[in-house]
DNA sequence: TCAAAAGTGTTCCAATTACACCCATGG
DNA sequence: CCATGGGTGTAATTGGAACACTTTTGA
């Protein structure tokens, strides 16, 4: 890639990039500032347009890693959106005028989710944006365009791919207790679990697998550690 | 909707049309024919660009009701391809070429699937080609452009939504024994069912509800027939 | 009377649920 | 020694799987 990119200006793809801090569950946002109307910032969804010569699953690749500058990230596509109207509210014109010649060209938006360790990641400015951050799902502000409604689509598919496929366990640190997984479970599933049947089933079932190690420093008896059983990988796409 | 539409030469919606004829699962197919090169034909799926002023949902409605004739389709968007290849198999170039003014540009093609009952539609040439056909999913000939992909993708997601939704039984004709109806849950789950344990479960599980009529001139036992649960119906779209 | 599909119950096993107490550590 | 979360087993219930014969109709 030595020639500049040819910018496909009808064709985006939006990332909702999760994180998981033991206690809920997260989203990374960006913050989006626009000088020319007076110093205005809104949030927003990582993404970008996508190039000509790239795959759809590349540019959402390509958003990640100059987000994060993390690899084999997991990253799914999950919908489309391409209403009309999704950038013709009034709140984003002076965002859309600053960064474009015709901020009336429509632009269908390719939606990913992925998921990112939060302890593999610290927020830092990139390309996108001077400040990126984690915010809770539960307490997400008003975005820009369409962003909450593709938030909350999201948030749908996630429970849907976790209960289906057991997608989003790449949310754990590589070593965890087993608290840690039930918490996990019970924050997508939004319901609380017994902790007896869960250890049960997770063991029986081979989803992870016990290391030699326990919790250290902790002020409570110290918890064995596991890791994810690889054979467990779902069949996404890690970019 | 006087005035002629513009065309958005960026995006377009594929619909891979599912049908169920009692014994297999079928998929509508339409023949493109393009005379400058020597009259040749290939077969694809029914789609088209989408218009500039209708949203992605509606772009697919209007190519179901233009192939059909019928309202009240239920269609779900179930994936975007945008590779940068999709349209340059050479195979595809002359139909391209006889079609639009820039083959070469880039297309990014949302795929929705969709749900016809076989004997509400005959066959019929339409806008989109002279020749449109029921083709049994097993034995899908060659198509253009990447919508053997496209089909692939289609039956793997009917297989999931059809477990996790039971999207899928507006396949059936409005009255149906129950024969039907595990005929069809088999051919797409792919594999036999224990015809007992099936009436016990889909009559306890209100999937359907018996009717006051029977069956009528069959060379048998003539079986009950029966009509889905109203409240069954997922929350898909009906165009 | 035959062919063809309809219709029907019971038993067994596996999986899920509910539930309460002792343990190891750091402060 | 206390507070904190870690760790464990059993009994009851539910749901799924396996399985074979009789019935009704039209030809």
């Amino acid at each position: 890639m030595s020639t500049k990119p040819t910018v496909n200006p009808h064709v985006s793809c939006d990332c909702v990039v999760f994180g998981f801090d033991n206690e809920k569950l997260n989203v990374l946002l960006i913050e989006q500032s626009y000088e020319r109307l007076g110093d205005k910032v809104q949030n927003a969804l990582p993404g970008d347009h996508v190039w000509e010569e790239e795959s759809l699953d590349e540019a959402a690749g390509r958003v990640l890693k100059e987000l994060t500058n993390l690899d084999g990230i997991f990253l799914k596509q999950f919908k489309t959106f391409g209403d009309p109207d999704r950038l013709r509210n009034p709140k984003d014109l002076a965002w859309l005028e600053s960064y474009r010649k015709k901020p009336a060209t429509r632009v269908v938006t390719v939606a990913y989710y992925a998921f990112v360790r939060m302890d593999d990641f610290e927020p830092a400015a990139s390309s996108f944006a001077e400040k990126v951050f984690w915010q809770d799902v539960q307490d997400i502000p008003q975005l820009g365009f369409d962003h909450n409604e593709i938030m909350e689509e999201a948030i749908e598919v996630l429970r849907r791919d976790f209960e289906v496929y057991q997608v989003g366990l790449e949310l754990l640190p590589e070593k965890f207790t087993l608290s840690q997984l039930q918490n996990l479970y019970e924050i997508i599933l939004n319901r609380k679990l017994d902790k007896r049947n869960f250890r049960k089933k997770v063991i029986k079932e081979r989803v992870v697998t016990p290391l030699d190690e326990k919790q250290k420093g902790v002020l409570h008896k110290p918890a064995q550690l596991f890791e994810l059983n690889a054979a467990n990988d779902p069949s996404g796409l890690r970019s």
